[in-house]
Parts: C-alpha cells; sequence; structure tokens
DNA sequence: GTCTATAAGATGATAGAC
DNA sequence: GTCTATCATCTTATAGAC
C-alpha cells in the first residue's frame, strides 16, 4: 500500500488573493521551551522533525505515517525521533500542540477587537463581521503562512472530523476559543437558545473542517471551476451562508 | 499503539426519535453477484467479512485497521479475507460501493419525488423541502437502519473528508447525485452562479460529513447538552442551517 | 546529540493440506 | 471454502558506541 503514497491530493492554486480585513501575521511558532534540548544545534533537528511529521501526519493520518518516513523526510535518524519526542503518539500531540494556542489566541483577539470596535457592549455587532473575524486568519495564515501553517491547518480538520485522535487535546485547546465565539453570538442572537447554538456551529465547524483540509472535492465536482486553495473565496462564502444559517436556526 | 483501540468515539444515545417525513427503508445491501463464492454458504462468510471491515474502517481508516482484526471481528480465518477480496484496498473498496448505490439512488429518486410533488416545473419548491427529501435518507438509516448503516454513514463521512481513499469512487458514485440536486436548486435560485452553488454545497457537504461522523465533538463542547447520536435534531437544524445559507451565498 | 545495530513483534500476503 | 503454517517485510522502540 506505499505505492499510493504517490500522488497526496493536495492541489496546486494557492494564489495570495488578498483579502479585505487585516489579520495578524502567525509567529514563527517555536516552543518557548523545548523539551531535551542540550544545546541549541539539536533545536534545529527538533523542529525538522515536527515538520516533517506535521506534513506527513495532516495528509495521511496517523496510521498512515511511521516514523521512519518522518525521520527520512526530516534528513535525521530514525533513533533521534525517540530521543526527541518518546513515542509515536507523543510526537503527534507535539506537532498538534505547536501551533494550537497561537491558532486559538488569535482567533479570540480578533473577536474581542471587533466587539471592541463596535459600539459598548457590543452594539451594532453583525453575524457576517463576527465571523469574518474568527474565520479569516486560520485561511489567511494557510494561503501565506508558509507550508507548515497549510498542513497544520488541514491537521486540525481531520483531526476536528476524527476524535480517536487528539480528542482531549482538540477540546482542550479549541473548545474555550468556540465558547467565546458563541457567547458573542448570543448578544447578536440574544433569544437563541444553547441547543440552536451549539447546532448551528456544528454546521459551521463542518464547513470549516471539510474546507481547511483543502482534499480536492471541489475541484473534481465543479470539473475545475472552484478550488479547494481558493481559500479567499472559501471564506467570504462561508462566512456568507454561516451567518444565514445561524439566524435561521436561532429564530423561533 | 493498540492500546488506544480501547476507547471508540462512538457515543450512546441513538434514540430512534421519530421524524415527519416518511423515508424508504434500505435494501439488506447484499450484493447481487458475489465475487468468488461457489456455495451459499461463503456467502454469509463474505457479508461478516464486509461488516466487520466496515464497522472497524469506520472507526480508524484504512491504516488504522488490520486484515487480522477484521478477519478476528469477522470470526473468520485471515487467509479468508485474501481468498474473498484479495488485497486490504479490495476490501475496503468493496466496503465501499456496497451500499453506495441504494444510498445515492434514493436520495436522487428523494428529490426527484419532491420535484414531481411539485407543481409542473417545480414551482412551489423550496429549498427546505428540497434539502428535506436529500438529506433525510442517510440520517434515517444511520438512526434505523441498524448498525451497517451507521457504520457506513461514518465511513462515508470520513471518505469525504480524506480522499486519499476513495477519492475516484467517491466521485463516482456521489458527484451525480450531488449535481441533480444542485440543478433543482437551481431552478429555485435561477439566478444563482454556478459557483456558488458549488461553494454554497461545499459549506453543506462539510456540515453534512461531520455530522454523520458521529464524533462525539458536539457532546462534549456543549457539555452533554447535544447529543452526536441525536440525528434528528441534527437534521432538522442542517435543513434550516442549508437553505438559508444557499440564499445568502447565491443573492447578488 | 547523533549514529549503528538490533531487539521483539506485527503486517500483508501466499502456498498447500484438507 | 476453510484451515495451518509460513514468508518476507516492515513496525516501534531501545541499548550502547562515538
Amino acid at each position: 500500500m506505499t505505492s499510493s503514497r504517490s500522488a497526496p491530493p493536495m492541489p496546486d492554486d494557492t494564489s495570495p488573493k488578498p483579502t479585505a480585513t487585516a489579520v495578524v501575521e502567525p509567529k514563527p511558532a517555536r516552543r518557548g521551551r523545548p523539551k531535551k534540548v542540550k544545546d541549541d544545534s539539536g533545536s534545529d533537528t527538533r523542529d525538522s522533525i515536527l515538520n516533517a511529521a506535521e506534513g506527513l501526519f495532516s495528509q495521511h493520518g496517523f496510521y498512515g505515517v511511521t516514523i521512519r518516513e518522518v525521520a527520512r523526510e526530516a534528513g535525521v535518524d530514525t533513533a533521534l525521533v525517540h530521543y526527541y519526542f518518546g513515542s509515536k503518539k507523543e510526537l503527534f500531540d507535539a506537532v498538534f500542540i505547536r501551533r494550537a494556542e497561537v491558532w486559538n489566541a488569535e482567533r479570540v483577539a480578533a473577536i474581542n477587537r471587533y466587539h471592541e470596535t463596535c459600539a459598548q457592549d457590543g452594539e451594532g455587532m453583525t453575524l457576517e463581521g463576527l465571523f469574518e473575524a474568527f474565520l479569516r486568519p486560520p485561511f489567511q495564515w494557510s494561503l501565506t503562512g508558509g507550508p507548515g501553517w497549510k498542513h497544520y491547518a488541514a491537521l486540525v480538520a481531520q483531526t476536528n472530523a476524527n476524535p480517536a485522535f487528539g480528542g482531549e487535546t482538540m477540546a482542550r485547546y479549541f473548545d474555550p476559543a468556540i465558547r467565546r465565539l458563541l457567547e458573542l453570538v448570543r448578544e447578536i442572537l440574544p433569544e437563541a437558545t444553547d441547543t440552536q447554538l451549539y447546532w448551528a456551529w456544528h454546521n459551521l465547524s463542518g464547513a470549516l473542517t471539510l474546507t481547511l483540509g483543502e482534499t480536492g472535492r471541489i475541484d473534481r465536482l465543479s470539473g475545475g471551476l472552484c478550488k479547494s486553495g481558493d481559500l479567499g473565496a472559501a471564506c467570504d462564502h462561508m462566512v456568507k451562508f454561516a451567518a444565514a444559517g445561524f439566524r435561521a436556526v436561532c429564530q423561533n
């Protein structure tokens, strides 16, 4: 089955179409406290392993990647992977956690900025504006943040759809951001019930997941008219779609 | 890593909440022409293997399942799996294709029935009615069609989000149904562009994928208020969400 | 920190008896 | 059709030299 590794489904069109909203660029994503590094030359090795693992896991999943492949891709020896990260599962978790904090911190900061920009107590907020603030950062990073962020976006998408891995991690890092988003949605739709908000978010979450995965499904379905890599357009449509969807689900 | 096999993320609440719409029950899903069966006792074996593989693949993905696990789950010998299906990949494809035809045929039949029920040329169709017809069957089968259909729904969801496997198969069996759906949407929203329709569908597709996977994410996020297994409610909300989303994306 | 060597076991697949 | 036995390879992981 290693023969099917030859054709990854990643599309090639990642044209950096500029979007209207200013998005904070992500940090270089180096952990502050390296785990077992004793001198500084090892930090490069550690990052190489993380980057290689990030790319491979995002494309083939946890079971679809071997330590050997990670080591070869990173250009290091197999034993070093274990030296730095212990088990394969610990490597996966390290990859997942590496960018999780900045990812969610920026999304929360963006919606809080939007909340403050509007009049006090959020008067004048719209669902479109709120979702624009919350959704644009990951799309923008995936487009212009380098291959690492694109891979990470796909990894998050895949993990969200398959909580056998990262279920706890996913909840720990991502749920607080989502709860903050729903708090602000509740200010815009005060009569919405919690159940409505959670199910509405669930619909948006699925759309976000599938899109960030850039699986190429829409390219094929549309005969090339739409491109998975056109994340700018994807985000534009998603904001409209989700805002209207939330209003429809939460009115009653 | 086989130790993490112990806790599958499948929720336990699958209360068969009755829904208003009548849904055609799926056929027992036995292929008409068995591949290598010479006498009739082997057909049970073959189906046992397919059922076991269906459940395991849907939970752990292609690489996360071994032939040995499939054989043990099916209560047969490892060699029989190869005898009936050849390679592991062929087994996966056989699982995927087994229910694909009835799955999509029924969805297309449902929207065609709805189209005919309305006045000639589909006058009086609504997006809500159309999506209700298109979405309810898989939800209903997953709820009341037995564990096989629930597993298959999760398998489709997972495959849709990861076309490294089944990309061709997915397009071959599922895209025609989706194109027919969009044809009828176009009758309701005649001014919509193709690009808008495809992106709008993409949002719905992601929501459908995540929901049918029953990953348990919404249970955790909502603190137990919403349940992944409550597919009746999930479908109700999805119809509203998607109808409003399509209208918003396609108006311009 | 990095490498070689190797353990200890699992994996997909097949040959051949019954 | 079904089973036993087995191959050849790959897997994660570790011990120990440098």
